[in-house]
DNA sequence: GTGAAAGCGCTAACAC
DNA sequence: GTGTTAGCGCTTTCAC
């Protein structure tokens, strides 16, 4: 990467400043010394430094992506979909698991400032909100979250999924499945706390009696073995639940690997369903019934958004809403008895 | 980020060079002076404009990975572990997958090279290997490989698990439960055929009769899909073989699958051994078998072997090799006939 | 239509 | 110990 405008210039017989205008194509230039710019380009192979091009205020063409942890196979799915579009876009992408630690959201943060990245994606929860607020409405830098913590106090791009309905479809298909009592297993975020809403919603509009007690949160670290203590507790409380929601596929899981233990066949005895179609419910034994987001399509559109704030070529903040869709599998039946 | 070295200098009364020199301890200042400059430094919530440092001929502190898909697990965990690794050091990673697509690859390649990163780690199979040779050969930007395809002729950094040995392992296992008639499901790799070469010389040392046909090597895109075609064909065969070793857990399960078709039960009918320990072969039932990768140290010490490259620490280059560690579960038992 | 020159924010000789 | 100055590779007025 040694080779300059200077190089293209002289060898060309004119000014940078000639070149410079070809690359960006701004400017005024004869066809003539267009031509044999380009060519003396294509020969020695020169290629502009985008280093140089953003110190003189441009875009550098790359954006922070923080995201509580890759290893997280949804999280990889995400961060696969976003990056395939801002490859078709031209940018980069700079992977941050921040795995929700404080420090390392604001060392991230600090050091992609450092680094003038064009704008940050932000997915799930971030959990230094101060420094969230901060970066949207003091930086000028460009956000855009997805599957984000409630942060509707604030003016950001956003693309997220109708959690309030998957958590309503997923109730309402229980429901018809004969299911009353119905337990949820949950996880401490905001999406939770929709599906929740939405589990409630079709519990009373099918005038079946809502039971809190029905309703439990784990802690995140090791998702399935708090879902298999929860799990176990709703498996041995008074009138036992028939179906399990869990909030995601490895919670899900969690409650299926406790059902076993309980002696419990999964559908005959407690239907299952999970949340997200990962890899895992597709393998799974019986394959898990969950709920499908439109991963690709919330990649492509909070891409999209971000780049047409750094482009400068929307002003207006906008939040999209796309659709969870049910996906029924072997691990829910009609309740038997 | 709109602060600059000026607005320090000013502030502070000295020159930029002084601050500059305090910024980076070069140079010899007294306590004094540098007390007050790190104090305005402080004060203005300075940062330094890392693309500015860049255009000095300085580090980007920048690293691209290639891998051929980040939504497939086993590289999603591979690149969380650089990730963590990267960031302890102080350097960010732009996520490239590459698809294994000769122009994927040659985008981002040349969109990095343009961006001035510090240096490349590859992992597992790089198409254009001419690009490759290349990168390596004359571009004079570090790289480091990992679990890559052979380029044994070529003069890079490596990190990879001995393939052959957990190959022979496997096998060796096998053998030992009486399993003489064994499978082995393939992909079109380097490691496949490291891991078959372990298979082979086990079973000779056995004293089995070493049977190719058995041996099937199939196409990448949808893993399970082709794994459930082969091991159909290997389930048909005259004499069928009473194990079937997966050359990683995808194959491994679509193993299982066409077993289950053929009203096969695991173990007791076949047993199936994967490899890569991924989370799918914890949630499987029976629990695969599997081997598994010390990717935690693979992640770090390739981090380490291209930092080192970077910063100059180290001239020679060096290859290391990890060892596989046998993951026993419950879809592998000893031979029942 | 083209080029001279200043400047983006920082570093590194080299003076003083 | 500290400051002056000339770049790093590119863009962008503003003359010509």
């Amino acid at each position: 990467m040694s080779i300059t405008i200077y190089d293209v210039a002289k060898k060309a017989g004119v000014s940078t400043a000639t070149v410079s205008k070809i690359i960006n194509n701004t400017g005024s230039i004869s066809e003539r010394t267009k031509k044999k710019v380009q060519a003396v380009m294509k020969e020695l192979q020169y290629q502009p430094s985008l280093i140089a091009t953003a110190l003189n205020g441009k875009c550098t063409y790359t954006i922070g992506l923080l995201i509580p942890d890759l290893a997280n196979p949804i999280f990889a799915e995400y961060a696969r979909c976003i990056e395939d579009r801002a490859q078709e876009l031209g940018f980069n992408i700079i992977m941050c698991s921040t795995d929700t630690d404080i420090e390392r959201e604001a060392k991230y943060v600090s050091l992609l400032k450092q680094k003038c990245v064009d704008g940050f994606i932000i997915a799930a929860k971030f959990e230094n909100v101060k420094l969230l607020k901060d970066l949207i409405k003091n930086d000028k830098i460009p956000v855009a979250l997805i599957a984000a913590q409630d942060v509707s106090e604030l003016p950001v791009d956003s693309v997220t999924v109708d959690d309030y309905l998957g958590g309503y479809q997923v109730t309402e298909y229980l429901l018809s499945l004969g299911h009353k009592r119905i337990g949820f297993i949950a996880e401490e975020a905001r999406s939770s706390k929709e599906r929740i809403r939405g589990y409630k919603q079709a519990i009373i509009e099918a005038g079946v009696e809502y039971d809190e007690s029905l309703i439990l949160v784990c802690k995140p670290k090791p998702t399935m073995g708090y879902a298999e203590v929860a799990a176990k507790k709703l498996l041995e409380l008074p009138g036992r639940p028939t179906a399990i929601f869990g909030a995601n596929d490895s919670l899900a899981i969690g409650a299926i690997w406790a059902a076993r233990k309980h002696g419990l066949t999964i559908p005959k005895d407690l239907s299952v369903i999970g949340f997200d179609n990962t890899v895992m419910s597709q393998i799974m034994e019986p394959p898990l019934s969950t709920v499908q987001q439109p991963i690709q399509e919330i990649g492509r559109q909070v891409v999209d958004l971000l780049t047409q704030k750094i482009e400068r070529k929307r002003k207006l903040t906008q939040r999209v809403v796309l659709l969870p869709e049910l996906v029924i599998r072997q691990s829910t039946m009609k309740i038997s008895k």
